[in-house]
RNA sequence: GCGCCCGUAGCUCAAUCGGAUAGAGUAUCUGACUACGAAUCAGGGGGUUGGAGGUUCGAAUCCUCCCGGGCGCGCCA
């Protein structure tokens, strides 16, 4: 609804524009993309448009003219304008009669969970990878808080008519993994008694050590007196696939499901790696240097360029990376988006070079850089060290915060600012907890439904309802914000940017709370009363709209 | 040293392509529960947007320099 009225406005702006210039009043050649706007402060309106200095420079008129020309001109006829005023530098305010806002809440009842979906996308395929940690030990709260922000981001994709798949990038290949085998090893070797030093670059955690029992439980020491390779193929096998497992639990207690999960040791298996290569090696971006291959990323504006074949013959990382993303494209993606942690901003780059060398445009693979998570406890920082063992694990988030709250934190905020995470405060059952704002307003809501329906009184029908006595600046406020989702979630897909649902959602619930105190729903008026349930139920669905794209609950209770 | 991100109210953060008097939450102060859930509402105080220049009708936003914090800069991933 908020897409036709602004359609309308922009429309006869143009309109008028036009028949100004016909009368001579004004000369221009083009006229500039001018945007029409909620304004931030009330009094001036329900929109604005900056059309009037936009256009300054090229008719050679003050602001304020250009204005008063657009405002003289205005088509009298639009149906949801009531008024134009000039203002500030050249602002035209736009007051609005309701009637437009009194066809959004029967929009609502008759949409329901498909109240806010645009087709923004056009069912364009896109993809979201995110997390993508190694499998070699448990899940953090820097992965938890790209969990939250990917799958946030993919809902709200597919809410914006994308096609869209999640998927998951298992680094099980690599040094990392060797790495890892020593340290299963180790704890093997010294679980069955045998003094055995510990690598220092090894993974120190305790989970390895739980890991390697499980291990032990089912194979006790039937791989001590075997060749070294053997055992350290049994084990790895063992453990990458115990690993994963638990982040897939993990993952989904956090309520995520990936489309796909996608082995990197894959690329080594299949030729992928090789054939990539070979094909950079034809275009010629490839040259040998100290026994090892090269890529040259200088062609493409890096800093530097790139090994990809180490000496030893074996590729690297970066190599598999390519390789990656080149299939990722190969299966048909055109907007390719990676959650990665500010600790690998420095491959975004080279990345896009690479994509470039493969010939598709490094603007459709888009990399979101979260920063880093800071975790408060007690009010002091809680240093996180994965050497040392010290971290809070995602579980361990999940059952102490619990997913909605944990969630809700991770979203409020924008990707690309620090995050102090608090956890006192997510834990705490309080007003000071953002989360249970939102909630409270749902609970709240569905109270009301249900002693509706104790009492016999049922949503009524829509069509049977005068939704103008819904005239309270309350009731006009809520559904005004009600009638904004569409415009919230196309602005936030685009701009991949979840937080601004979490903030909705907040303004979203203080509007209910406020309508909640003014205007009482079950009362003696039933024609009031009806106007009202159906509003309540209304804000009903886009609340719990809300809070699925970035998943967290909405209880009937709490 | 070079590159990227950040610096906004006591604290945690917004401000969508450069727009109007920089907004929320929290903390603090004042007021509201004898009908739908007070995990709520209404209101007050709180700012040189780290600093200095510049660009223009207009800058928290863009440019230059400086200060402070984070993260990178490997034939690791």
């Amino acid at each position: 609804m908020v897409a036709e009225v602004l359609g309308s406005i922009k429309e006869n702006l143009k309109t008028a524009l036009i028949s100004a210039k016909a009368e001579g009043k004004i000369d221009f050649v083009s006229i500039p993309e001018f945007v029409v706007e909620v304004p931030r402060e009330k009094q001036h309106g329900d929109f604005a448009t900056n059309a009037a200095m936009l256009l300054t420079k090229e008719a050679k008129l003050p602001p304020r003219e250009i204005a008063k020309l657009i405002v003289q001109f205005f088509p009298a006829d639009n149906q949801y304008v009531a008024s134009l005023d000039i203002a500030g530098p050249g602002f035209i305010n736009f007051k609005l009669n309701n009637s437009w806002l009194y066809q959004v809440v029967p929009e609502i009842i008759s949409k329901r969970e498909n109240y806010g979906t645009i087709n923004l996308g056009k069912g364009m395929k896109v993809q979201v990878e995110f997390v993508s940690a190694n499998p070699t030990g448990l899940l953090h709260m820097g992965n938890a808080r790209g969990a939250a922000l990917g799958d946030s981001i993919a809902n709200l994709l597919k809410a914006a008519g994308y096609d869209v798949e999640k998927e998951f990038y298992i680094n099980d290949a690599g040094n990392q993994i060797e790495n890892f085998a020593k340290s299963l090893e180790a704890r093997y070797l010294q679980l069955l008694g045998q003094d055995v030093p510990f690598p220092d670059e090894g993974y120190h955690g305790e989970d390895v050590i739980d890991t390697v029992k499980l291990f032990t439980d089912q194979f006790g020491d039937k791989y001590l007196n075997v060749d070294v390779e053997l055992r350290r193929e049994m084990l790895i096998k063992y453990a990458l696939d115990e690993k994963l497992n638990a982040i897939k639990n993990v993952l989904k207690n956090f309520g995520i499901e990936y489309d796909v999960w996608f082995s990197e040791q894959s690329l080594h298996d299949s030729g992928a790696i090789q054939e990539t290569i070979e094909t950079l090696d034809e275009r010629g971006y490839l040259y040998e240097q100290e026994g090892a291959l090269w890529f040259k990323g200088t062609e493409f504006g890096e800093e530097k360029d790139e090994v990809v074949v180490r000496s030893n013959g074996v590729p690297t990382y970066f190599a598999a990376d390519m390789a990656y993303h080149r299939n990722k494209f190969k299966r048909g993606f055109k907007w390719v988006i990676n959650l990665w942690g500010a600790d690998h901003h420095g491959h975004v780059s080279r990345m896009k070079g690479a994509v470039k060398a493969f010939g598709y445009d490094p603007d459709q693979l888009e990399v979101v850089i979260m920063q880093m998570v800071r975790l408060f406890q007690g009010g002091e920082v809680v240093r996180m060290s994965k050497r040392t063992g010290t971290y809070i694990t995602l579980s361990e988030l999940t059952e102490e915060v619990g997913k909605d709250a944990a969630r809700y934190f991770f979203v409020m905020r924008s990707a690309d600012s620090h995050l102090d995470f608090d956890m006192d405060l997510a834990k705490s059952q309080s007003q000071e907890n953002p989360v249970y704002y939102v909630q409270y307003a749902h609970a709240r809501i569905s109270s009301i439904l249900r002693q509706a329906a104790e009492a016999g009184l049922e949503v009524p029908s829509v069509e049977h309802v005068d939704l103008t006595l819904l005239n309270k600046p309350e009731e006009i406020e809520l559904i005004r914000k009600l009638a904004d989702l569409p415009e919230v979630i196309g602005g936030a897909a685009q701009a991949l940017e979840p937080s601004r649902m979490a903030r909705y959602a907040h303004e979203l619930a203080s509007q209910f709370h406020s309508f909640y105190t003014v205007c009482r729903v079950l009362g003696d008026e039933k024609s009031i009363t009806e106007a009202r349930l159906i509003l309540v139920s209304a804000t009903q669905t886009v609340l719990q709209n809300v809070l699925r794209l970035i998943g967290v609950n909405a209880p009937e209770r709490m």
